[in-house]
DNA sequence: CCACTAGTGCGACAACTGTTGCTTTAAGAT
DNA sequence: ATCTTAAAGCAACAGTTGTCGCACTAGTGG
């Protein structure tokens, strides 16, 4: 576990601070799973972990300052996109991923998500998140671009978004019913879309 | 104003009840303007509302309750979407004004959705009032089929929301600044894909 | 091993939130 | 005009949340 970007940098790493910042992290993520975001109490969280309130309100401050320290220490992972071969599958799998972290119940995204609108600290965490996120799924636009899918100028990033969003929008703000074929529908839209010229980067505009 | 649908029915719609109830939901919506979502609160809503703090209790429990309330409102008036004689233009001007409801702050459409991560009530609020949207919209697609700019099964909905969810997807959860052609782009891109053959109706599975 | 001190525990406190019983007001019916 | 009663006002209350000063524990460096 590293020290938090946001509050200040530990001036005492070793033995009892990082395991009670170990506790903490852990019992939200807990919290999180057992009653959601609205249930999540910093009173709740001192308890889980074994700590006392009081430490919890210094280090963190407040709910938003737990959840920042969570989404930074989700980013320190090595996830890395799928790589299935085609544009169409990689798309298709990595939105499959999305699908599964999102319907499960409790889905700790999901808690995260509804925390960054509270917190302006969680907000900038979770927006830290996002661009790690896009900017490891790039490489599913570069293979295609390499592999002849895709023309060179393509633009990766509103692609990605044209994929992935979808999913986003109506299991996260619609929470529509989990279509199972939603996946695959929305990447195959995206992955269709630059044959008909779209995601073209946008280079000097052409029209007036 | 009509009573809510979810509280018990008005048994006394007229005279004060009728003009508490326009206090407090203008409270609501003022309150959501000024301070956000975090910042509104039963206490200022019924300060402001020039109301006592128990009466909005009983009729609305809690901050869900309120913003429910909110949400049933806002769906009780007549938008239309746009109609510019093409698909690309009606999704474009779709676009347009989502972005814009969606950038000015206070945004109370952002306020809305944070709100219905907490409670449960408001969720629900949340999908009628979003529902009714998109069922609005659909006459957009209709249109573009009698104009044979589509074909005649394409299915309207996911046409939709791959045409509005990139929009929502970087406003609301990624919270990018705004890029002017954003509106644009995502339009164009949804009422591109389907000369690719995308958003065709489910129809018999063709492949195994 | 010892000294220093960042970090934690503890208890008391004020402020805020939501509830309850009762009183008062006024809408709707006769 | 009068009666009935739903709905609003009021005040007191318990529970919760966040803060503060002080004591204490245990990393860290000598």
């Amino acid at each position: 576990m590293n020290p938090p970007p946001n509050g200040p940098p530990d001036r005492r790493p070793g033995g009892r601070t990082a395991r009670v910042r170990a506790q903490v992290l852990e019992a939200v993520r807990a919290e999180l799973g057992e009653h959601g975001y609205e249930g999540l109490t910093m009173e709740g969280v001192a308890a889980r972990a074994g700590v006392h309130r009081t430490t919890v309100y210094r280090r963190w401050q407040d709910v938003g300052g737990l959840l920042a320290d969570v989404l930074d220490a989700a980013g320190e992972d090595d996830w890395a996109p799928p790589d299935t071969g085609s544009l169409r599958g990689d798309l298709t799998a990595l939105n499959g991923e999305i699908h599964d972290s999102l319907v499960v119940r409790p889905s700790i995204p999901q808690a995260l998500m509804a925390a960054s609108f509270r917190s302006a600290r969680a907000a900038n965490a979770q927006q830290r998140l996002w661009e790690d996120r896009y900017q490891r799924c790039e490489a599913i636009v570069e293979r295609a671009v390499e592999r002849g899918e895709l023309p060179p100028d393509t633009a990766a990033r509103p692609l990605l978004i044209a994929a992935t969003a979808p999913l986003y929008h109506q299991l996260v703000l619609l929470r529509t019913s989990s279509e199972p074929h939603l996946a695959a529908q929305a990447a195959t839209t995206a992955a269709l879309a630059p044959t008909a010229g779209a995601f073209a980067r946008p280079a000097p505009d052409v029209e007036p």
